[in-house]
DNA sequence: CGGTTCATTGATTCGCGTCAATGCAGGTGG
DNA sequence: CCACCTGCATTGACGCGAATCAATGAACCG
């Protein structure tokens, strides 16, 4: 396990001034029983490129992002990598209720996370059918992501592949409230090649003939500027667009 | 919306009798419960490729498969598909709860479905925590199989895709406590071309060749035998062998 | 028995991977 | 401040694995 530096003050209440709040999965607590959640959490700050948790660890914790980017893989015993998502604030990570974790987790930036011990959690969840339902609602939403990665995967071309994954991109930016039309692309591209079953290479080359088509820009490495988002829609395939309607509250 | 044929009369206690309850959702239900659950079921019987439901309809229904093989799929707007899953029975269908199917589901072989009206269904799951706990660890494995599937998609060759699938389709009959050694393949070459992201023609060579190499037989076109599990074992990157480990009860 | 559907097999093409070279920015130490 | 290194991205030449195109075979069915 990686040493997780603490915050060096447990906050009394560092619910109450969480920034993502309304993108987590405590926005279906109310007050006193964010009180709980508040008792079991601690933050931690992790460094870039940085394990949050290996893949067949004991899965000891859940974790929600609070701030910076996290990388979520699996490997093949040859050292073959699937990257099968990336977290942003307020993604809830480790979703999977498995003694063991099923996938690895690296920050891919700097990192801030809200840890909660998986035992004392799950008491919760018992105690708060809410909490369960958003968490059900969530897993059902990221079911719904991993159906549209297959066919990505399965079916698409390396410039609908780049395509959609910056339409994507986009789309969970302007959720955040964050910038949709110059996106930050944190991630490396071996990482966006590793998520897009392409290869460095490959990816590096759709960019350039993206950039060229006129579709995108690339101010510098860091981000893609959206210049044509119909043309870029038509070359995704037109269908993940709009952040996933939805789902309704039970 | 297609037509189902009702069964021509409305059991009285379907699940008692049911023999696919300890694989299904259902089995987190006490009698009592379960009585509840019989009070809003319909059971219907289903052709043959026929379409259970398609993407974006309103998702009005919840099922379960009683009998029978199931595929679930996406289209691109040009006609391409990737097939997500298969259902056998005991596998549960529309875990996601949005307003509206987010993929299609047809009907592979002639199928029995227990089928839920999903407004009432939710009812149910408010007030059986249990049911909605079971649900959303039933997600999380599905969760878990759609990353290996990624894993597969993005980054195996067709060799390893193929005995892949033979390996866990193998081990999901074993756990339904159907053959495992000549396992049922329902589905057409299309069908598992499209789930694999290959096309007919490299699956049916992929299997000429695993064929040749002893690794399987072929006795017809609904089934494989598994010659030499060890070696499609090898082939296939060893990981995705056992049925997943059992979540955590909570 | 002809017609239809599906699987297999072969010949060829092509998109992406592989290998290799170059560029470029950031960091380090003299 | 600059020389050097290191890691990452870009670009080009080439090869390979799977797709495409095409023909044949096998099973089923009216």
């Amino acid at each position: 396990m990686p040493e997780l530096r603490k915050a060096s003050v447990r906050s009394f209440s560092p619910c109450e001034a969480c920034t993502v709040r309304h993108l987590s999965i405590c926005d279906a607590l109310d007050a006193r029983e964010l009180d709980r959640l508040n008792a079991i959490v601690t933050q931690n700050r992790i460094a870039p490129h940085q394990m949050i948790f290996n893949e067949d660890d004991p899965a000891a914790h859940l974790f929600n992002v609070i701030e910076g980017s996290v990388k979520i893989y699996k490997l093949l015993s040859d050292g073959r990598r699937q990257i099968t998502g990336f977290l942003f604030p307020g993604d809830f990570l480790g979703i999977a209720l498995h003694d063991r974790y099923t996938y690895s987790a690296e920050a891919v930036t700097a990192v801030r996370l809200c840890r909660f011990p998986r035992a004392k959690f799950e008491g919760l969840l018992r105690e708060f059918p809410k909490l369960e339902n958003r968490l059900l609602q969530t897993a059902s939403n990221e079911l719904a992501a991993a159906q549209d990665q297959m066919v990505l995967l399965g079916r698409k071309s390396a410039t609908e592949r780049v395509a959609s994954f910056i339409v994507t991109l986009a789309a969970r930016a302007r959720q955040r409230r964050q910038p949709d039309k110059i996106v930050a692309l944190p991630m490396s591209r071996a990482d966006i090649g590793d998520y897009l079953g392409l290869t460095i290479e490959t990816v590096s080359r759709t960019f350039t003939r993206l950039r060229k088509s006129g579709a995108i820009a690339l101010p510098d490495n860091g981000h893609v500027e959206i210049v044509r988002r119909d043309k870029l829609e038509a070359l995704a395939g037109i269908e993940d667009t709009e952040p996933r309607p939805a789902v309704r509250a039970l």
